[in-house]
DNA sequence: GACATAACGTTCGATACCGCACAGACCGCC
DNA sequence: GGCGGTCTGTGCGGTATCGAACGTTATGTC
C-alpha cells in the first residue's frame, strides 16, 4: 500500500506532484482541502516515514512540524513521573498531530508516539500557522478537527472513570481499526496495556474473552477482528459517541 | 462581591459602561482583550446570572450564547445513558463556556452545569464567531484558552485512570478554589461525587482524612481549605500540570 | 534442530472502590 | 421547640483491578 505513495523512483518532479495528489486523499484533512488551498500546500508537504515507537512530539518540547498520518496511527499519551502512562487520544488518517503548534501554545505536557507504523506527510509549523490565519477554509477545517479531538479526549476521561477494561479494550480496538485499512492490527498486548494504562495481564484476560467468543483472533502481536459487530456490542457507548462526532464534524468528502 | 458588578440602580448608561469595564477585569479572557477589541465588545456583553445547577449547555443542543464566568464555576460533564456522570473540565473566571460555538461544531456531547453559583457575562455566538475571524488578538487568545482547556481534559483522563480518590479530591478542590476568591467552597459532598464520578461515601471518607489532618474543615456544604500547601502535597501531579499550562498559556495581564 | 527471546497465559493474595443499608447530626421552618 | 429534610458518617459483603511470580508457546536465528 505504501506503493501508492511512492510508486517509482523516477526523478520527474511533475510526476512526484501527481503522486502526492492521489496520496493526499488518504488523509482526511488534506483531502478536504479543496482546489486552491491544496495547490499552495503541495510544495510544502514532505512524505514522512513513521516507524513503530517513533516519538513525534515530546512533552514540553517545541516541535517544528505538523504530521498528517496516512496509514500510521499515532497515540497522544501522558507519561507520569513514575513511568505509568495513559493514552489521551489517537490520531490516524482522519487527522493531524500537532494542533498545539496551530493553537499557539507550541508545546504540550503530552507525548505523541507512533503506535502502528506507516507513512504520512509532514508540514513546517510556520507554514501551517500562516495558512490557518490566511485561509478560512483551512482554519474552519482545523477548528472542526480540534473539536472532534476534544470529544475524543473527553470521552477517554469518562471511559477511564466508568467503564470496565473489557469495554475499554473494545472501544480501543474499534477506534484503532477505523484509522487503518483492513481488519488487522499489529500490536502486542503489552503495547495496548501501555495505551490503556492497565496491566498487560489485564489485556490478556480481556482479549481472551473476545477470542473465546470468536470475535477476534490474535497471536504474537497480530490482532484480527473477525466480527466487528460483536466487538461493537461489547464496547461501551464511548466508541459510538466519538465516532459520531468525527463523522458529524469531518464528513468525508465524496470521491470526485 | 457582585456589588462590583452592579453597584447602583441608577439608570445612567455611561455609568453602567464604567461598571462593566471594571467588572471585565474579573474574567481573565475579557481582561486580556486590550483597548480596541474590548471597546467593540462592550455593547455586546450582557451581565448574566448563574444560579446553582443551571444548565448552560445541554448535550447535543446548539446554544446561542457564550458565557464568561466572573465568580461562578461551571463544570463540563458527560452524563452517561445510565445516569452516571463524570466531569471533563471546570471553567471559572479564567475562561469561557462554549468553545464549540467558536470552533464551528456548535454542539458537543457534554453538558455545562453551574457548580458554584455566581455571575458572569454572556455574548451572542454570532458576535464572537465574527470577532474570532476578524481580530487576530481575539483568535489568538481563544486558541490559547482552548489549548489550556485541552490540557485540563487530558489530565482529567490521566487522573481518572491512575490516581486515588484521595488524590483526585485534592486536585479537584485546588482547581475549584483557583477559580474563586477566598478559601471557601459551597459544595456538598454529593455534588463533588457527581463531578468526580464516584460514590458520595467515597468523598465523605476522603474528606474526613483531610479534615482529620487539619487541612480542611467543612459542614453541610461549606468547605474551607485551611492549609492549601497540605492539600497540594496530597494532590497528584495533575493539578500542577494543569495549573502550569494555564499560567503559561494565559498569563495574567498585570494590572494597569 | 537447538536455543534465546518475545509474546501470551495462569494463579494468588492485596486493595480500592462499589452498592446498599442505616444511623446520627445539623438546619430551616411552622 | 418539635419536625422534616438534607447532609454527613459508618459498616459490610462483593468485585475489578493490581502487583508479583511463574509457566507455556510461538518465532526467528545460528
Amino acid at each position: 500500500m505504501p506503493a501508492v505513495l511512492l510508486p517509482s523512483k523516477t526523478r520527474v518532479v511533475a510526476e512526484t506532484a501527481v503522486v502526492h495528489r492521489s496520496a493526499l486523499n488518504r488523509n482526511g484533512l488534506l483531502s478536504s482541502l479543496a482546489g486552491a488551498d491544496i495547490a499552495r500546500w503541495m510544495p510544502h508537504l514532505e512524505p514522512f516515514d513513521m516507524p513503530l515507537a517513533a516519538v513525534l512530539y515530546e512533552s514540553q518540547q517545541v516541535e517544528k512540524y505538523v504530521y498528517f498520518p496516512i496509514n500510521a496511527i499515532v497515540s497522544l499519551l501522558y507519561v507520569m513521573k513514575n513511568g505509568d502512562s495513559a493514552e489521551i487520544a489517537v490520531v490516524g488518517n482522519e487527522g493531524l498531530v500537532g494542533i498545539s503548534l496551530i493553537m499557539g501554545g507550541d508545546s504540550t505536557p503530552s507525548r505523541a508516539v507512533v503506535q502502528s507504523a506507516g507513512k504520512g506527510f509532514r508540514v513546517k509549523a510556520l507554514f501551517i500557522k500562516d495558512e490557518f490565519e490566511k485561509s478560512s477554509a483551512v482554519s474552519s477545517l482545523m477548528l472542526r478537527y480540534m473539536q472532534a479531538l476534544i470529544t475524543q479526549m473527553s470521552q477517554t476521561a469518562v471511559c477511564n472513570r466508568h467503564h470496565s477494561l473489557d469495554e475499554q479494550l473494545c472501544r480501543w480496538l474499534l477506534l484503532s481499526l477505523d484509522r487503518l485499512s483492513g481488519n488487522e492490527l499489529v500490536m502486542t498486548q503489552e503495547l495496548i496495556a501501555n495505551m490503556l494504562g492497565v496491566r498487560r495481564e489485564g489485556v490478556t484476560e480481556a482479549a481472551l474473552k473476545l477470542q473465546k467468543a470468536g470475535l477476534i483472533s490474535y497471536s504474537r502481536g497480530r490482532i484480527r477482528v473477525l466480527m466487528r459487530e460483536g466487538v461493537e456490542e461489547r464496547s461501551c457507548e464511548c466508541y459510538a459517541v466519538v465516532k459520531n462526532e468525527y463523522d458529524r464534524l469531518l464528513p468525508r468528502t465524496p470521491a470526485p
